[in-house]
DNA sequence: CCTACCGATCGGTAGG
DNA sequence: CCTACCGATCGGTAGG
């Protein structure tokens, strides 16, 4: 592949949605997909700085001339893809449509975030339990803040006689779990296609919540 | 809901408790207990020998007295727990009964077993990763083994025109996925009371199926 | 089951 | 971005 072609692909992936596309990738964004990569592999604790930089290719002593700290990391991967989430949500709300479209949508935008950002979103659902404070109670209250305005969501589907009568919390609680479950896939041999596997779990899902 | 569940959950609850209910718990026994709690709190790598043997009440060094090393205490909890899985499984492939009941019966022995013996369960859906070989790869043949038995149940009511005609790899993920989502409900304040969670789970991955 | 201690490795810093 | 190195902590052992 040509030079320009693999600086484009680096960008794509390591921001996911390039918002300064022209911005080639930093060092300190190699080291955050590099990283991020080992920390859903290994888990957190188990990334040694020493593993990290021979894996960028520097010693680890250099990794501080563009991060802080192993725990900023962390840090920045998780609120990067948690970032992302809430502003989707944000712009799913105002749209004009059923509960149960907003529901296969939002469905569609999470397995789509975990093919795609896959090793920053098995971070953020992973290891944000290595998070230290203040930003471990950041993040559960930014998690119990998304999980209740999806909540809302299907709440509204049932009263609107859209949906069976299944408990919201079990219903975000299924569809979240769900995608997290493709890391699974993901890992073994993929016999079946990305679309066909987002297609079926779409279908059971929604199969679950219609009425008929 | 159905009357079969409960026939496995007989089985169940006899494998949950010590094969010899009469001795009481060793120091070993205590030392897994307490380690499960740990590993599945903050992780296996995180959680230091130290850490354990304080939980325990003793010091470090004594730990070795019952235990031959750190990775020993992992693969005792991981598979005491799969091997009781794998024997639940056979059972239920003995029963007669249509494929949609047997899927419902394991949907609730899982839940079950998440619930009752939480720590062991998260431990080994979460840790079994810091196995090392050869029980690493043990391991992931013997799950290899048991999705390939549950996709099989799930195919089989595909057939005999039970079920709809979702592919049943993604059928077993998304069961098996959210009873380990259950984890995130444990954690937090439990409003819904266990026994709710279970029927309105089971209701939702159920309908989802089920032709009408 | 303890005290005392081992070599290895950890995250991170100093100084160039 | 490197070499050299820090104190802390790791899993585990010796010996009683």
């Amino acid at each position: 592949m040509t030079a320009i072609s693999s600086n484009q692909l680096k960008i794509r992936v390591s921001l996911g949605m390039a918002k300064t596309p022209r911005k080639k990738a930093s060092k300190k964004d190699i080291i955050l997909l590099k990283a991020s990569a080992m920390f859903r592999e290994k888990g957190f604790p188990a990334t040694s700085m020493r593993d990290l930089a021979e894996s960028v290719g520097i010693e680890a002593a250099s990794l501080y001339n563009h991060i802080r700290s192993k725990s900023e990391i962390l840090q920045e991967i998780v609120f990067r893809i948690a970032n992302d989430c809430n502003i989707h949500l944000d712009s799913l709300e105002e749209t004009n449509s059923t509960s149960i479209k907003k529901i296969e949508s939002l469905i569609r935008f999470h397995i789509e975030m975990m093919l795609n950002r896959f090793d920053d979103y098995c971070v953020m659902v992973n290891e944000w339990i290595h998070l230290s404070e203040p930003y471990l109670t950041n993040f559960t209250t930014q998690r119990r803040n998304y999980v209740q305005r999806m909540e809302a969501i299907i709440e509204k589907g049932i009263l609107h006689k859209e949906m069976k009568p299944v408990l919201p919390y079990v219903v975000m609680l299924t569809i979240l779990s769900s995608v997290r479950g493709l890391e699974f896939w993901h890992r073994s041999e993929k016999r079946i296609p990305s679309k066909t596997m987002e297609d079926h779990m779409v279908n059971y899902l929604i199969n679950g919540l219609k009425k008929n």
